[in-house]
DNA sequence: TCTGGGGTCCTAGGACCC
DNA sequence: TCTGGGGTCCTAGGACCC
């Protein structure tokens, strides 16, 4: 059987973790640049605020019913991810825990008797709300999808108990029968409307479509898998725990427009900087980077929800590094490449690929022995930046000015990670 | 003018996820 | 006026090889 764990409006409850008078009371959570709403409170549900939408959209809502507001506080929430991980992974060992995303895991649960599902899963959310103050809910099902149905269930019911588990061939038949085919992992918008035309509504109903129909019309072996998994046979596997990502970005929104090359190139250093310490926490090297920026569209214009066309440039690395400042020298020049003089961008990103392991720089022979060094230096970097996390060592080509730092009008204190910002106790 | 049947590697693009 | 920031997997098609 397979468990999955999700924590319940993650960032609010982050929030409120450290702020006990906002227990039971509506809350919200923006994105980067305070754009969108990105968590709400179960108790800001109910006054109809929509997950994803632009905070102007909201603001009246928010502010007529005082509904606290927080900008997004990822030192906060990435410390306190942590500590529901290793609770999860203290409770069924560590080989039995996938982290899927900074709030969710899924988990291995073979090793318990059936007839004791009910109660493991209420254990695990018990302990783990006492251990981090984060409350979670628990689906239980015979495959990763199926435990998805249940998790879901628990959510839009608002069960008591916060757990839903499928342990019998009667218990998943009904929660399928309750399911729309939208709401399944793995059906986005396309597939769904897909299904719709097909007369395919629910999830029972799918479930009992054959596989080669499944192969040729719904993404091939995505859809060979769907079918499978909600028959109850396992057939997307638990990630490799040590498997690490293919593909380091970091990209930011800008906080106004900009339009000069040196803010430009102040912003990819600082995000070169910052993908690069990604890749040394993985023991990753790349050997390409790219850096693109994306024109500020007209307003009005019919495509700007998803803003301008980027503009993309990319080099290949002599040979592959980690080190920051073989990555940044291409990164200046790759950001004077994509910069058209008066031109204003909304964006800027930067994205490094073909990871290799970075055992291999060091069995490169051509290598200067300076080089290891140089590694050496990162590692002291990043553990000085890890807990002094704004940077306060920088490269000087990250700049100090920082007019294209995005909008941050709301942010809660780093409780967990800065001595000063420690949360007092009388 | 005629012109096989594999392979691999890479890239772009589509679909999905949180 | 104001609209995250990441990621993954799969497939098709082109370039190139023998």
């Amino acid at each position: 059987m397979k468990a999955i764990v999700d924590c319940n409006s993650f960032y609010c409850s982050c929030e409120r973790v450290f702020r006990p008078d906002l227990e039971e009371k509506p809350v919200v959570v923006l994105s980067n640049n305070d754009g969108c709403i990105i968590s709400i409170s179960n108790e800001a549900k109910n006054y109809g605020i929509d997950m994803a939408i632009p905070y102007y959209q909201a603001k009246d809502i928010i502010e007529q019913n005082g509904i606290s507001t927080f900008s997004s506080n990822y030192n906060l929430y990435g410390d306190l991810s942590r500590r529901v991980m290793d609770t999860l992974k203290y409770l069924v060992g560590e080989e039995n825990v996938e982290v899927y995303s900074v709030d969710e895991a899924f988990l291995d649960l073979t090793h318990i008797p059936v007839e004791e599902l009910h109660q493991c899963a209420a254990h695990i959310r018990d302990v783990v709300e006492q251990w981090t103050g984060v409350s979670v809910s628990v689906g239980v099902g015979k495959t990763k999808v199926l435990s998805k149905v249940a998790n879901r269930l628990s959510k839009k019911l608002r069960v008591a108990s916060k757990t839903w588990v499928l342990d019998t061939d009667e218990a998943t038949a009904d929660a399928l029968q309750r399911t729309h085919v939208k709401d399944l992992w793995g059906i986005g918008r396309r597939y769904a409307l897909k299904l719709m035309d097909w007369n395919i509504h629910t999830a029972w109903e799918l479930k009992h479509m054959n596989e080669e129909w499944a192969r040729a019309n719904l993404g091939g072996v995505i859809g060979v898998r769907m079918i499978q998994e909600l028959n109850g046979k396992h057939s997307i596997e638990m990630r490799d725990p040590l498997v690490n990502k293919k593909m380091i970005a970091t990209t930011r929104m800008f906080g106004a427009a900009v339009s000069d090359l040196k803010d430009i190139k102040e912003a990819v250093a600082t995000y070169t900087a910052r993908a690069a310490e990604k890749l040394r926490r993985q023991h990753s090297a790349a050997s390409l980077i790219s850096v693109f920026v994306v024109p500020k569209q007209q307003s009005g214009s019919a495509d700007y929800r998803h803003g301008g066309y980027p503009r993309t440039r990319y080099q290949t690395l002599y040979s592959p590094t980690s080190l920051t400042h073989e990555l940044i020298k291409p990164a200046m020049a790759l950001a004077e490449k994509v910069y058209k003089d008066g031109e204003r961008y909304s964006k800027a990103g930067v994205m490094l690929s073909g990871l290799v392991p970075d055992t291999s720089i060091q069995a490169n022979l051509f290598k200067s022995a300076a080089s290891n060094q140089s590694r050496w230096l990162m590692n002291m970097l990043d553990n000085i930046n890890f807990s002094m996390r704004d940077d306060i060592i920088k490269y000087a080509s990250a700049g100090t000015e920082k007019n294209w730092k995005m909008r941050q009008d709301f942010i809660s204190p780093r409780y967990t990670t800065r001595w000063n910002e420690l949360r007092e106790v009388k």
